[in-house]
DNA sequence: GTGAGGATACTCGGATAAGCGTTGTCCGAGTGCCGACGG
DNA sequence: CCGTCGGCACTCGGACAACGCTTATCCGAGTATCCTCAC
């Protein structure tokens, strides 16, 4: 089980965003980190796909945050990039074992479905429990000029 | 994201071979559910290497549980077929970034990382805290004749 | 000097290939069972 | 009748393919900019 690593990027270049006034192109953001510009680029309509971004063509185009850093939870990065579905997915096979009954709802009904839910419940709570300001206000906590050197960089 | 489907089948595999004395091959459980006997053998094996199940080879032979069910977390389950590495992984993309620290060891310092991290830890917290026999104390207060029927379908 | 028009360069956006992990399959090594055989 | 031996069937275990998703790349559609030119 692994994380989509378009995650880590876009939380990254989410905070960058929201340091920077002016839209921000892809090739920019991504020549930061080091990271491959188009593919950086798709995880980024990704996100403007769900509404955390937008985006801008043309010159002096690029991506930005559509609202502010507090409106937006890891949680909305999460699902925005890897969907809405569970890590763990009940396939019903109690259905076609002794006693099962094909049209039973085995996802909601199932002890063990019930308790993967649950703990994959407590991961989403967390997450969604933390906005990416709070992230932020850590980041800027530990190293104050960390938005000052972004922004030195990203407006070469 | 999406769990390995093993970990549901080796959960409802471990519950089984609780309410069996004798060891069951894993062409009989197979059968049980519809499920490719040799894959879910190479599952079971997983169970074996994480000292979950024992297994004994040649006729009258299969897996057993090696010890009780309520010595047996869903964490330990998942850890034994998933590996133990977390889901999001840090790749220290700050250090390549402006006032990046080449030797910082970010996967401990981020505050992207330590967030996602965080929640993944309510993830596992919750997994560990929940034993296979509380999950079979569910499934049997809400169907009390289930480990006989599985008795019944196994012993054939 | 000023406004219009067009070429241009830059952006996103989706369609199109490679890499890798999960899924699935196969055959060999080992082991206990069962029957045959000799005492 | 009883002990021993050999064949056998059954099991796990690891090595070997197929599929699907993540990763990566490319080119086209659209747009703001800037230069040129006519008035």
């Amino acid at each position: 089980m692994r994380m989509s690593q378009g995650v880590e990027w876009a939380l990254h270049c989410c905070l960058n965003l929201a340091w920077i006034a002016a839209p921000v192109p892809a090739s920019r953001l991504a020549a930061l980190y080091d990271l491959p510009p188009a593919y950086l680029n798709k995880q980024l309509q990704a996100l403007v796909r769900a509404g955390i971004c937008e985006s801008i063509p043309g010159p002096r185009g690029g991506f930005r945050l559509a609202g502010t850093l507090d409106e937006v939870s890891l949680l909305d990065v999460v699902v925005a990039l890897e969907g809405p579905e569970d890590a763990f997915r009940c396939t019903s096979i109690l259905a076609a074992g002794p006693g099962g009954a094909p049209d039973a709802n085995y996802p909601d009904s199932c002890a063990i479905s019930l308790s993967m839910r649950r703990a994959e419940l407590a991961w989403r709570r967390e997450l969604a429990a933390r906005s990416l300001a709070d992230v932020s206000d850590d980041v800027l906590r530990h190293a104050p000029d960390a938005a000052d050197r972004v922004r030195a960089a990203l407006t070469n």
